[in-house]
DNA sequence: CGGATATATGTAATGTTATAACATATCAAC
DNA sequence: GTTGATATGTTATAACATTACATATATCCG
């Protein structure tokens, strides 16, 4: 393991008990956790940070699982689709899903449908330096945005929150 | 003009106001407001949504201004370090500072230096039928993620919202 | 003014990220 | 076991962005 996510914790229990999840995430609604799709998830968790399609392609062609760039892109399409990975746009690149918070049976897994009705919106703290990826939440649709986009008459579908900057670790090593 | 910010506005007179600024804040800071960084402002203005830096090269490039990427590029990113325009993450494109807020005299425009002293973080509203961009503020680093953010111990420098959806005449038109 | 320094632009090449399109294979349901 | 849906293989290309180096223009100061 590389970047841990600022703070200590027992990742090997952490990635197994995320691939138990999503498996049954999966299995509740008929979909396929194949392969390829376990792979990228369980690479996410294993390197705890933002990854790049093509440093993943790069895992995946090492391993015989695919070797363009589509093979790499659907996986992860999957995986953002049903909520257990997320894309970091600030830096073109995924994260898988840290917050165990959602069972089966769900709908979307962040409420990104309609944002403005309870603000479940993920949020990220991102490392610059290692590029470790710490996901929390935050209300946000209750705050100055929302009532913008009410304002406005605009209705939210997908709400982006990044904070870039430097975790304690790469603070000290003066990055 | 193609896609108004949700709102009926004067336009020209919102578009010479902004490039006075633009004006006033480098002649302030003694820097080149050239002929290709004001007119790719003035492009930004007149679409009034969010552009990518081909689109604008292709604009520039018909007027004799560059014809090479790094003519849009060196442009944009001078706008943006100057608070001028923005980055819209979620769409590698960008979109001109619709905020009259900062005078001269300032630091930097929207406290990206260090987000979590006053939590003056800009926030779009991004039309993905038109891509016309409103602006806001937000208030963040007081809520949660500046809360995970001082218990992590990680420094932010810089805030991304965006919020992505319909505007109004996007959601009538059935997109 | 005139030379020194910093800033901006021109130009060519390349790197990185992402998707389109179509063929083939595998799964899941009946 | 056929059928329809879903997933993967493969080729090509599109879209976004940067590096590197040469040249030009502005700004400062003696």
């Amino acid at each position: 393991m590389t970047a841990l996510a600022f703070d200590r914790h027992n990742h090997d229990r952490c990635i197994a008990g995320a691939l138990k999840r999503a498996e049954t995430h999966c299995g509740a609604r008929r979909l396929q956790f194949t392969a390829t799709r376990r792979r990228v998830l369980e690479i996410l968790l294993q390197e705890h940070r933002a990854m790049g399609a093509y440093d993943i392609l790069a895992v995946l062609s090492s391993e015989g699982l695919g070797s363009q760039p589509p093979a790499a892109y659907r996986a992860l399409d999957f995986l953002v689709r049903e909520g257990l990975a997320h894309r970091i746009e600030g830096l073109n690149a995924y994260a898988a899903c840290a917050l165990p918070v959602h069972g089966p049976g769900h709908g979307p897994e962040h409420g990104q449908e309609d944002a403005s009705d309870h603000g479940h919106v993920p949020a990220f703290l991102i490392c610059r330096g290692c590029k470790a990826v710490a996901e929390t939440e935050t209300g946000l649709a209750q705050g100055r945005l929302g009532a913008a986009a009410r304002e406005a008459g605009f209705s939210v579908e997908r709400v982006v929150v990044e904070a870039e900057g430097l975790c304690p670790g790469c603070a000290g090593a003066g990055a």
